[in-house]
RNA sequence: GCGGGUGUGGUGGAAUGGCAGACACAACAGACUUAAAAUCUGUCGGGGUUUCCCCGUGCCGGUUCGAGUCCGGCUACCCGCACCA
């Protein structure tokens, strides 16, 4: 009977021509409406969009396009996480150069989200890789330049062979190089440096601010990474000479088990000590042997302890005992004070080092036995073999004893981190210049804020190992100095791309007048964003170096607040067979091919049902079908009630049976849908509920109350359409409707629908189902009960018992407790 | 080792402490059809003496009138951190 086919790619097309034609998803700025802002992580523009993204895509989608018709005002932009070393690595590979790779990248890959009906305002899109941005990137390293956030260093940095630059601690994975998986090795090298350590407290007590908004294990994940620890540095004598050394512990309530004190092999000190000793070769060797471990080697507990004597000792800063000076691979030259002092008996890996090289092992908590320790006793308990302090619980010994050191200025309370400063500094040329001029004079001068941006020449030489590609070109790198006019040179690394990123939802929110990065009226109106989807592979990185911007520039006053984004919803990957898709597996599901068999609206509908979206997504051919059908169903429920949709004069007249079910079921529906997609975030039972819905008016009796099907028919294809948009706007205009679809308010449910004049209530026996009754709603607590235990059922089942108690649940069960 | 998360039919998944398995997928049966596809209808956790009853949400225990849900312990898997003093 239908004529009227459901053809995807025809809906499709015409609707994404019209949204464009019109500008439909421009942001608005109703003063009267609140604002929301709806952000998806933005692309690396890989060449073409995977199921991931598609995911993402339509989450956000759903969340945008329902926030707008329940009244909000939307941001919802897109743009392109565009510098990178992919680009670079195709140029070598392929003498394409990343700026035309790049572009033709992202042109394809926005058509691709054209075509599943994404509502962005397309007028904000940006590209990290264009001047016009990264000029702005430029500014805002010189804004952390300035406050003393930006430095140079050198130090022993994270060097990845394969991508031949160096690395950020966030970007080594187990020791691999988090793009290519490449073994990292240790480069000294001359590094520019953010200065997170600098706003690590912050980052970790505003986590509380984020509770709530963000998933639980990003907010762990985020307070284990910068690791706040409490605890003391004390400071040590060394025998005979003038220098002391400093460690740091939080255990100085076992200051006095001290047997020797070891140094990261790194430290400068140790050069010092072994001078003129006579093991001083072999302690040399030692060094030379740990530091050609490799990352992983070198922090594994898996790893054998080895150290070696330094020939000096250390005095006790409280006995003045004489305690041997030892280096050893376990220390680590970039914590705390890379320096510690040895607590055998107290402490598991120095109760290993001292068993292996026969240090002496003196307790001094009271382990609760007689026997010699077998392990380290890392308990609490009560002080002994500690002078004036035995016998005191080890709590208050900790202050106490730090109480004392710090009367003598030997010792302080203090607190140390493991988050360690972001190395933004790399050797490649597919990322914004880093702004600054070495002069020999002047020393490193920035660029004049009025000559930025410093642009990226076109013409270098890509495959020069072991040289950033700016260096080969002689123009770019030959300036003067801004300050003496001389002849300098300018840096040749770019800036880690982490820091386009860290600033780019920002830029959307306007671009200003010029004379800084953003309007941060603008910003501070939209911002912090109100959802942001993205992957969880981004828990530390991306979201802790935007947090990190967002305090900078809110200290800058660029911004009024210190959170970015108040509540993040990270989304499960997409899988085939339990495993990620990926192209070595060759298990890679197309979206084009999906959206060219089914259409966006398929697919899109078939992504928001197949799991919550925190979760993996299983793949499923035959999922893609059913959603396929449930289109299907809709589009000629519509198609087989046109006559009835069309009378706008039909009233709904609710008063028969069915047409009150019916009712009931439209608003449930609403309902649902709802708080599932504005509240709960849960989008597969916001569609099943749709589908309920739907089920219902299919199974609505011929000859009911036509205005009450209408009435459910309109509410369902409204309620689906921020997940379907394409076919929900072309079965509105099915139905004659004028009235934009994306535009129309949402529906609100109608209270006095969802309540019955009937409740089925279920009658239990000690917490077992043993019959159904129906009451009628007003019925009283006493009338349901005792109805309840006439009833014939319960009659039978109470001979011979008698009731101890019974609950009753208004409107829902009874249960008689019988013994 | 530490921290976090997850365990429910053949499958994906539903269930403010109140009828476990909504909604789908798959499977099976039927209707329509010459036939198929599409569509529609029905069955669909296990077992039994089958109008009814018993068992069942990883395992053991607890709280409760009532536990998939809360508490304690265990186990398996996943993720993060991992010699951070």
């Amino acid at each position: 009977m239908s004529e009227h086919r459901y053809v995807p790619s025809e809906v499709e097309a015409k609707w994404q021509e019209k949204w464009e034609a019109s500008n439909a998803h421009d942001t608005t700025h109703d003063p009267n409406k609140p604002f929301y802002y709806c952000l998806e992580q933005f692309p690396y523009p890989s060449g073409r969009l995977h199921m991931g993204h598609v995911r993402v895509y339509s989450i956000g989608d759903v969340v945008a396009r329902f926030k707008k018709m329940h009244g909000h005002n939307v941001l919802h932009p897109m743009g392109w996480d565009a510098f990178g070393m992919p680009a670079e690595n195709f140029a070598i590979q392929h003498g394409v150069h990343p700026n035309v790779s790049t572009h033709d990248n992202i042109a394809f890959m926005r058509n691709q989200q054209k075509q599943l009906g994404l509502s962005y305002d397309w007028s904000r899109e940006l590209a990290t890789c264009d001047p016009d941005y990264y000029k702005w990137t430029q500014w805002i390293f010189q804004l952390f330049y300035e406050r003393g956030l930006a430095y140079k260093k050198k130090a022993a940095v994270n060097w990845c062979p394969e991508c031949s630059t160096v690395l950020a601690n966030e970007q080594v994975i187990d020791g691999e190089c988090w793009r290519c998986d490449s073994e990292v090795v240790k480069k000294d090298l001359e590094q520019w440096f953010f200065k997170i350590t600098d706003y690590a407290d912050r980052l970790l007590t505003d986590l509380e601010q984020l509770q709530g908004g963000w998933p639980e294990r990003v907010i762990t994940m985020q307070r284990n990474w910068i690791g706040k620890s409490t605890g003391a540095e004390i400071t040590y004598g060394i025998h005979g000479r003038d220098e002391t050394l400093t460690v740091f512990t939080t255990r100085p309530d076992t200051l006095y088990g001290v047997s020797y004190v070891v140094l990261a092999p790194e430290n400068e000190l140790v050069q010092k000590l072994i001078e003129g000793y006579a093991g001083a070769a072999e302690v040399q060797a030692f060094i030379d042997s740990v530091r050609k471990a490799s990352e992983i080697e070198r922090t594994s507990t898996d790893t054998e302890k080895v150290g070696i004597f330094t020939g000096s000792y250390a005095v006790h800063p409280l006995t003045g005992e004489k305690l041997p000076i030892w280096i050893a691979n376990y220390v680590l030259p970039d914590y705390g004070t890379g320096c510690v002092m040895g607590v055998p008996a107290h402490d598991e890996r120095d109760f290993e080092f001292a068993t292996k090289y026969q240090l002496p092992i003196v307790p001094v908590i009271d382990p609760g036995h007689q026997d010699a320790l077998t392990e380290a006793f890392t308990g609490e308990g009560r002080l002994i073999n500690s002078a004036e302090f035995n016998g005191m619980a080890n709590t208050e010994a900790l202050t106490k004893i730090v109480e004392v050191l710090e009367q003598k200025g030997i010792g302080k309370a203090t607190t140390s981190f493991r988050l360690r400063d972001w190395l933004i500094s790399r050797q490649r040329y597919w990322g914004a210049p880093i702004p600054m001029i070495n002069c020999p004079s002047c020393g490193t001068v920035p660029v004049p804020k009025d000559q930025l941006p410093v642009l990226l020449p076109e013409h270098v030489d890509f495959g020069v190992k072991g040289k950033s590609p700016l260096e080969t070109n002689d123009e770019f790198v030959h300036t003067t100095c801004p300050s003496c006019g001389g002849a300098a040179r300018r840096e040749t690394d770019t800036m880690d791309t982490f820091i386009d990123s860290s600033w780019y939802y920002l830029r959307y929110t306007g671009k200003g007048d010029g004379t800084q990065p953003f309007d941060t009226e603008a910003a501070n109106n939209w911002l912090p964003v109100d959802k942001y989807v993205g992957g969880i592979e981004h828990a530390i990185l991306h979201l802790l170096y935007s947090r990190f911007f967002t305090k900078v520039l809110h200290d800058a006053g660029l911004v009024n607040y210190t959170e970015p984004f108040e509540s993040l919803l990270t989304q499960g990957m997409v899988v085939l067979n339990g495993a990620k898709m990926s192209k070595s597996k060759g298990n890679v599901v197309s979206p084009e091919d999906i959206i060219n068999k089914y259409g966006a609206d398929t697919a899109r509908v078939f992504i928001l049902f197949a799991a919550p979206p925190d979760r993996d997504l299983e793949w499923s051919d035959q999922g893609v079908e059913g959603a396929h059908r449930f289109l299907n169903r809709v589009w000629r429920m519509v198609e087989n009630h046109i006559p009835i949709l069309r009378k706008n004069n039909l009233k709904a007249d609710a008063s028969g049976d069915a047409a009150k079910k019916l009712r009931m079921a439209t608003h449930a529906a609403i309902k649902k849908v709802t708080e599932d997609i504005g509240t709960r975030y849960q989008f597969n039972t916001a569609i099943s509920a749709i589908m309920e819905l739907v089920n219902a008016i299919y199974a609505y009796p011929e000859g009911a109350d036509a205005g009450t099907k209408a009435e459910a028919i309109r509410t369902a294809v409204i309620l689906l359409h921020p997940a379907a948009p394409h076919i929900t706007s072309e079965l509105w205009e099915m139905m004659g409707e004028t009235s934009k679809l994306y535009a129309l308010e949402w529906p609100v449910y109608d209270e006095s629908a969802l309540a019955m004049d009937e409740v089925e209530y279920v009658v239990q026996i000690n917490g077992k189902v043993r019959e159904r009754l129906v009451f009628p709603k007003e019925a009283t607590k006493e009338e349901v009960e005792s109805q309840a235990i006439a009833s014939e059922k319960v009659q039978a089942l109470l001979e011979g018992k008698s009731i101890k108690k019974v609950i009753v649940v208004p409107g829902k069960l009874v249960n008689v407790v019988v013994g």
